[in-house]
DNA sequence: GTCTATAGCGCGATAGAC
DNA sequence: GTCTATCGCGCTATAGAC
């Protein structure tokens, strides 16, 4: 009744790779705690590469297809609140967070890694949808800042002390306080 | 006229080890770079996880000085606006800011570096400063994003677009604004 | 689908000459 | 203070038996 080995693979390796960074994980840390060897693990995935691709794939995807769905959107305040919304609900599914933490904890070992890039790009999609053309700095950061706290709530304090409902309603909070300042003051200076 | 060996090392990894991470530079890399060998290094350097510590002990150094300031302060809002002020000199004093953005790029592959540890224990300390202990998730995660907008703002945005002194400047408005509104959440909800 | 065994490599680090 | 040469290790990945 215990799932796949495969599924298991991905558990164990998104939870070694996060807690103790990917460089310093090796195959045969993962294999010895699935009680199997490290050839085992390579008759289910090619290369140490292909477990991080994994689970990465549906993740990318869901996010791009956020951004294909702003894109089509008027550039609005209101579409930048509701982009906040379903990047939140992206998040709370599937555990997109702990990927996302894994990603946060490993940025420059994942630097040449093709999910991980196109991981970089639409994060960076994300932010650009939340700003205007002209926005200076201090407008950008409060974007960005919005963007980050809504997965930055799940790197801040022990992880049973807040249930993941209660981060991702507080994230949600502040990130949308944090572009309504930026929007009022766009349209203060303007 | 120009730099001792010594400085030049340290300056060249500090830069391979944020662009390619910590793990995935290797000292040949370092020392090819500088025209040298690895065996050079050695003679400047007891182990790689020695250079890491020599950039960040005066970083520490300066943060410790600045917790112990703010434990001898009164808890109240000003003393928190002050402490996001010094900080702000501490991350411009020093180039900073680059051993943070190394840090943050390189957090799992330094998880047991003794430095490291302690670099992280004093930024906890800090966003403790910044929140009272009844504090609901929503005002701590604003006081951490004050804290993060801080360093955060030079991990946004090519580096050539702003100066430093204006992305100080932005950072330290949108933090003292973060705490402003956490603060008004606190009194609200007395 | 998992095993044993091992190839092949690059790493951090050291010894000792100059 | 920097060099050449090398050691020993653990890693990713593969071959082939069961």
């Amino acid at each position: 009744m215990r799932e796949d080995t495969r599924s298991r693979i991905q558990e164990v390796a998104l939870e070694l790779f996060t807690e103790q960074g990917y460089e310093a994980t090796s195959l045969r840390e993962i294999a010895e705690r699935l009680g199997v060897t490290k050839a085992a693990l390579y008759y289910h995935f090619k290369t140490k590469d292909d477990i991080v691709a994994s689970f990465m794939a549906d993740r990318t995807a869901a996010l791009s297809r956020l951004i294909e769905w702003a894109r089509e959107q008027p550039r609005t305040q209101e579409t930048r609140r509701e982009l906040l919304r379903r990047y939140g609900d992206v998040l709370s599914a599937s555990s997109h967070h702990k990927v996302m933490r894994f990603l946060e904890r490993n940025q420059t070992a994942l630097r040449q890694h093709p999910k991980s890039e196109l991981m970089r790009e639409v994060m960076i999609s994300l932010a650009e949808l939340l700003s205007e053309r002209g926005d200076p700095l201090q407008i950008r950061l409060k974007n960005s800042m919005a963007l980050f706290a809504m997965h930055g709530v799940w790197f801040i304090a022990p992880h049973e002390k807040y249930a993941d409902q209660d981060r991702a309603a507080a994230a949600l909070e502040v990130a949308l306080e944090l572009i309504e300042s930026a929007d009022a003051e766009r349209r203060a200076t303007r």
